[in-house]
DNA sequence: ATCGAGGCTGCACTTGAGTGCAAGGTCAAG
DNA sequence: CTTGACCTTGCACTCAAGTGCAGCCTCGAT
């Protein structure tokens, strides 16, 4: 392991191919503008560069791109991510600063969720009113937000 | 009825009062400034301007823009308000209009919530390994992610 | 040798919903 | 008549996560 992250993995298979930014992209599914754009904010570099100064990447950098688009998935922004890449790996002390990273973006998801819910009951109630045959009228929906504005 | 507004609604005694903008906007609980970018979009108009240039609000204003922030709450954008406020009011005619608005959104909400619960299930496994004290170790958020990066 | 695909840099622009600021005008109280 | 709170305009800036473009370079194939 020629560097302690917390990506650099249990396989480190030295002599790993090298990728140009496009392979790279490619394998991780990302935009190669996104790859140039995540080593401006400081998230991946290239292992090296060819002759022609092209850049190139190790397996390293396809797990860690991976890595960002997961964790991006689940919701953490690009300097959480860059929290969570730079915290000095396998070392129990890191673990605090990890576990409060998780637990704030839970409880934001839970928040998030509760709001959704409401939001899907309100909306699910105007489209009711917008359908009701009796009397079509959508501007039912305006009484409905009305109403539900105060609430929450 | 001035004018056939969305908001206009049942009960429209004349002679209402005026607001300024900023009792306009203590009273929908909206800075002024964003009343005037409200302006800016073409949302809200002042019904009138005092001696002074000052903008004068009349009670339509302030329905319109609770109606606004009752919208947003529910996640419409600005964009989804100015249609939902511009369409010519009380006429069947407009309903296919409206229910499409509001169905958009439900879908959106529905699979936005679909997200959420995923991303909840993730981060709380996470979490477990992080807190299991076996064995400390944070990095298995990295294993975490890894995993569920592909599902989904 | 030349063509096209892909790469390089640097800079500006995008979206959505505002916020901040400067330079000035107005209003009510003391 | 001054002070302070409020108002006016116009313009620039914020945030996040990119995208787009211009002008140039490099590589592999024909």
């Amino acid at each position: 392991m020629t560097e302690t992250s917390l990506i650099a993995g249990v396989y480190d298979n030295s002599m790993s191919k090298q990728y140009t930014i496009s392979q790279l992209a490619h394998a991780a599914d990302v935009p190669t503008t996104t790859v140039r754009y995540y080593e401006r904010v400081g998230l991946v570099e290239p292992e090296d560069r060819s002759a022609g100064n092209y850049r190139l990447y190790s397996e390293e950098s396809l797990r860690k791109l991976k890595f960002i688009r997961a964790a991006q998935a689940i919701g953490f922004t690009l300097d959480d991510v860059k929290a969570l890449l730079s915290t000095p790996s396998h070392t129990a002390a890191a673990c605090p600063d990890v576990q409060s990273l998780i637990e704030n973006r839970l409880a934001e998801v839970d928040r998030r969720l509760k709001d959704l819910r409401h939001v899907q009951r309100v909306l699910k109630s105007s489209l009711e009113k917008c359908k009701d045959t009796e009397q079509a009228d959508c501007c039912h929906v305006i009484e409905t937000l009305r109403e539900t504005s105060g609430a929450k």
